[in-house]
DNA sequence: ACTCCTCATTAAACCGGTTTAAAGAGGAGT
DNA sequence: ACTCCTCTTTAAACCGGTTTAATGAGGAGT
């Protein structure tokens, strides 16, 4: 509760100048070993750090940097991937005593909005960049915001940000290849939302390996990664004249509600139904059957991408792209053989 | 990208000084309308807004809330709770101008560290306590740091800090008397950790309803809220020379889970086995058969939370606990008759 | 002994706001 | 015409750091 020590303290303790003690914290030159040493001392005598607010002023930067998310519950809620992602940046935040600050944008405003809060308000030093869809109008934004920033996953135009990827498709390559072997011919999609650069590279890779396998989709319904998506176009893939043997889920959501509403219409998986999921989410493994899905590391992710913009926010130029190691296949009992 | 106008150049283009212009902005009286409304036209033309970090080292306030969370992704990832909570506060806080923190704590610490550095660092005004658990030492904790605080339940020892409450027992009793109704008499729980104020919460109005129906628990099992945990505990209870007929879990992903090793158990739900969860999470509905459980209000009580810690942080006394509506019974086909 | 350099240190300005104490301008009262 | 008040407005200090330009102290060179 008493007040905290502030520089002028450590100084006057010191019998230094308030240049000097700054000199020492920063290990900048010029100073006499046996200087810094006192300083540190005193500082240390005090339990002083240095005040972020001040800090934040006088180098005009805020140590922090922002992640933008939807309050669209659909994107937002029970969505695996954020929290590992997140888990992931302050696992390399906290160790360089930056924060994170979290932008949530509401029903009523566009996600643009909260990227321009963030910058209005100089909050942050650098933004993430989820959920890429095709020609990102923020990437522009951001450009004109003067706001650094990194991409999770490549932009098809033009962008001046690093890029941090995680191949999406030889996982995605690899569940067709096994459900092809499994020998299914009738196989059937249920696509992200076409503007997400991630879901229409899952989906062309889908389509892709199918071809190879000289086959094609019975059908690629879109949903919207939503639990209730997933009840929606699995329900019309069912109601088709030749349903599929075997359903590829562009994300676990609307995998396990898909199961449900497979096993609610009396099919038995995946004895009359194979069903594929993609994130490898906590639950996947323990529905019944157990999700066949793709795993990626969310939490690489996050450490990979928030060193990424470190970088850049420290003035790196050029700062290569980082290619995480790709997504894997995991097996688990919602994938069988046919019915005959 | 051109630099941005200070307080300085509205002064300047107004005519008047810096002191006029903060004057203005924050409607101190003393200032003619006129020059006033000169001052306003001023910062309009220019696009000014007041720098944050300016304002945060002379006022010795952050203008934003931190909220703590584990890394250990069995409290974080894919519990239903956190988002929508998050997008609650953000509600207010985008409304006032205001930045959450997030602040994760890894592995190797405990959570009073992730409190720490947000004190130390002065990085917020005040903090979300959460997952409160039973004599908690967050509270001494904060105390100790000056930091203001709110607390998400209501502690049971003494507490400096108001409460949000959401009290869980309505939808517990709504439960059990459901089951009971249904002709239950061999119900078992599996609850969360003890050390949490709402999982006991949860346990006691579990039990209490049973004894007030003249039953008692075939077994309460504890779990840890994770899907792992919620497979071992039905498991246990399933290998009982007497299993139980119904089971309530304490929170979804543990009763989803178990939904899961019910079924790979061979047991038909609900005919066999009726299972209730808690939480309403997004997948609750859409599981096959769709689960009884108990829906709360998560993005109002972050809303709630929110208001209350700004009304603490600005500095009001004897800030009034609030009380939201309790949570509610929501009946789906995971419960029935037990069997004869 | 004097100049010149280098190295260590400091005083002061600066970041962009808020706040306090004091000054200035009018108007009323006598 | 002079004093006294009230209402506006401002100059300057302050928040707690960083940074630049200047100063001071030794030591080497001649």
């Amino acid at each position: 509760m008493t007040k905290r020590p502030t520089i002028a303290d450590v100084a006057r303790r010191a019998g230094v100048s308030k240049g000097s003690v700054s000199f020492a914290l920063n290990g900048r030159p010029g100073l006499a070993q046996s200087t810094v040493d006192k300083i540190l001392a005193a500082a240390d005598e005090l339990g002083w750090r240095p005040s972020n607010r001040a800090r934040s002023l006088s180098v005009s930067k805020a140590f922090a940097l922002g992640l933008v998310i939807t309050r669209d519950p659909a994107v937002l809620s029970s969505d695996p991937f954020f929290p590992a992602f997140i888990a992931g940046v302050e696992s390399v935040l906290s160790t360089r005593g930056q924060a994170l600050v979290l932008q949530v944008v509401t029903a009523g405003e566009s996600e643009e909005d909260g990227y321009r809060r963030l910058a209005q308000d100089a909050r942050v030093d650098g933004v993430f960049l989820s959920d890429l869809r095709h020609d990102d109008p923020r990437i522009g934004l951001l450009v004109e915001l003067g706001l650094p920033a990194v991409t999770l996953n490549r932009p098809d135009g033009d962008s001046p940000f690093p890029a941090v990827t995680l191949d999406d498709r030889p996982g995605t390559v690899a569940v067709v290849e096994h459900l092809v072997g499994l020998g299914h011919t009738r196989i059937a999609q249920v696509a992200g939302p076409p503007a997400f650069v991630h879901a229409t590279a899952r989906s062309t890779a889908f389509t892709d390996t199918l071809a190879a396998a000289g086959l094609e989709p019975v059908a690629v319904e879109t949903g919207d990664f939503t639990a209730a998506g997933g009840i929606e176009a699995t329900r019309r893939l069912l109601a088709l004249p030749e349903p599929p043997t075997a359903i590829f889920y562009a994300n676990d959501r609307m995998a396990i509600a898909g199961l449900g509403a497979a096993q609610a219409a009396g099919l038995n998986v995946p004895d009359d139904l194979s069903i594929a999921g993609f994130d490898d989410s906590e639950l996947a493994e323990y529905v019944h059957p157990g999700l066949t899905t793709v795993r990626a590391d969310p939490f690489r992710f996050g450490e990979a991408a928030a060193r990424t913009l470190n970088r850049v926010v420290d003035g790196d130029t050029d700062v290569p792209d980082v290619e995480l190691p790709p997504a894997e296949l995991v097996v688990r009992r919602s994938t069988a053989a046919p019915p005959l």
